[in-house]
RNA sequence: GGCGGGUUGGCGGAGAGGUUACGCAGCGGAUUGCAAAUCCGUGAAGACCGGUUCGAUUCCGGUACCCGCCUCCA
């Protein structure tokens, strides 16, 4: 069996991966707050977990493998969102505008991320259906003296757990010298977060021991964890955004809720996503969702080539020029392989080797390069190649709609004739006006000895094919 | 201010203490009505300064520059 070898935030090394139990290898992501369409540095993690998800199943067996990835929607800009719906005027409940939002934009969400090839997790919990359980752990941590009640809140009290900002590589005191923690009275500390908060009328809120409230953000996955994965489980990712304070509050909270497990093995976090060198963000002007990108003609397959060739702990730069170049190798893979069954084929040895360690995707891609480059001189190992690109969610079947031929034979018909006739009489100018028209609109013009192929490219319009 | 990461050839981007990464672009050639595509071949790197070593781009230290987090933005 191949040897994962994963880098872990938490020791900051490489190591081999060993799983709790190999009969159900166990993985937390977390996911969106679903108050809008998900950017495009929203994808990078659901790529590339997508990714991880995908080899685990291919090592250990797909019925072998939980990954659990959760909805967050409780959050004050769903709240805001439903609330400027309602002082527009809608009559309906503030909760029913609320669930109206979520409902919406998981919808979007499921979508746009199903058009990266990402396989859906085993479960995607959503926060307000597991209110219960935090609950009761909020409970447990008040019992168990990490946390307190106060003016309505419930908050924990970092100084109770010692391994606080090891994740991080923080102390709690270098933390509050850095002065950059909100000030709030009822803190006994200023490095203590809310656990529970409380919700005026206007907002949605659940009756708990502590009153009507709703819960604070890190709490959920503490809890729904623990309800889908258990105590300890093995991977944790997610953004590297996430390591302070999400992950390092998630941590405290379950290790001080079940002190016998030890909550997550491993920890990954990729990197950050960048557009054309800058960061992305709205008042540079370069702000752009999935959906934009796919309903510009971007191929999901594209933008998931994009994401893969960069290692995921490192920044990745999204441009455009990168995204044509995974367009032109996906279009000569897809050749290659269009009528190939990778069912049950072995995948290509050397690339889930390069995968295993660490996730190396650029290097698994360089892999298939060179795989390519074998199997296009033999003609031997189509499956395997494709079952290996497979792994990195390539090639998949029913994603390469957007590189199949048109059918484009009128034109190439045509096209035939004019150059035999041209042949003859030396006079190419009506072959040369008509291939001029076809590149035109998007059409790539291929003449040989062999005939005529026509092939339409990324921004081929068959509008501009009328009248020729 | 605190913490963490990065700096590889024209561009993108990996691995490895010593032997070609790879892709794109370029250049030369085959092919071609022209071009495209394809194929063959080919030049080009490791921010800077020290240290360890027979040997470092790869390990260690420092400098410069860049980036992220510390503000419920993945």
């Amino acid at each position: 069996m191949v040897t994962i070898r994963l880098h872990n935030s938490k020791t900051r090394r490489k190591e081999d991966f060993v799983p709790l139990n190999p009969g159900n290898v166990r993985m937390y992501v977390c996911g969106p707050t679903v108050y809008d369409r998900a950017h495009l540095g929203n994808g990078r993690p659901v790529v590339v977990f997508d990714t991880l998800f995908r080899l685990l199943r291919h090592v250990y067996g797909p019925d072998h493998v939980t990954y659990v990835r959760n909805f967050t929607d409780v959050d004050d800009k769903i709240n805001a969102t439903a609330q400027a719906r309602k002082a527009a005027g809608d009559p309906r409940s503030l909760e029913a505008l609320i669930r109206e939002r979520t409902e919406e934009t998981i919808g979007w969400y499921h979508a746009d991320m199903d058009a990266l090839g990402a396989l859906r997790p085993t479960q995607e919990p959503r926060a307000t259906e597991f209110i219960g359980a935090m609950i009761s752990m909020i409970e447990g941590l008040i019992a168990g003296g990490h946390a307190y009640e106060k003016a309505g809140h419930v908050l924990f009290r970092v100084r109770s757990y010692k391994d606080y900002g090891a994740l991080s590589g923080r102390s709690v005191d270098d933390m509050i010298a850095g002065a950059r923690v909100e000030v709030a009275p009822f803190k006994e500390d200023p490095m203590d977060f809310v656990l529970w908060k409380p919700s005026d009328a206007d907002l949605p809120g659940w009756e708990s021991p502590w009153g009507r409230g709703r819960p604070g953000w890190h709490i959920e996955c503490s809890a729904m964890s623990y309800e889908l994965l258990g105590a300890s489980f093995d991977i944790h990712g997610g953004g590297l955004d996430l390591q302070f304070p999400h992950h390092e509050n998630e941590i405290a909270q379950s290790c001080c809720a079940h002190p016998e497990a030890g909550f997550a093995q491993v920890w990954m976090h990729n990197e950050m996503l960048q557009v054309e060198g800058k960061k992305m963000s709205k008042s540079l002007g370069n702000f752009f969702t999935v959906r934009d990108l796919l309903d510009q003609g971007v191929p999901g397959e594209v933008i998931r080539f994009v994401y893969l060739s960069t290692h995921y702990r490192k920044p990745m730069d999204w441009t455009a020029e990168k995204a044509k170049e995974a367009e032109a190798t996906l279009r000569k893979w897809r050749a290659l392989v269009a009528d190939v069954d990778a069912e049950g084929a072995e995948p290509d040895h050397i690339v889930v080797a390069v995968l295993s360690d660490d996730l190396n995707t650029a290097g698994a891609i360089s892999a298939l390069h060179a795989v390519y480059q074998h199997v296009e001189h033999s003609g031997v190992g189509k499956a395997s190649f494709k079952a290996a690109a497979n792994i990195l969610g390539l090639l998949q079947d029913g994603m390469g709609a957007w590189a199949e031929p048109v059918d484009l034979a009128g034109p190439t018909m045509r096209l035939s004739e004019l150059r035999e006739v041209a042949m003859s009489t030396k006079d190419f100018a009506a072959v040369d006006a008509m291939k001029s028209a076809l590149t035109a609109a998007g059409v790539e013009v291929r003449m040989s000895k062999a005939g005529v192929v026509l092939l339409p490219g990324l921004g081929f319009d068959p509008e501009k094919l009328r009248g020729l």
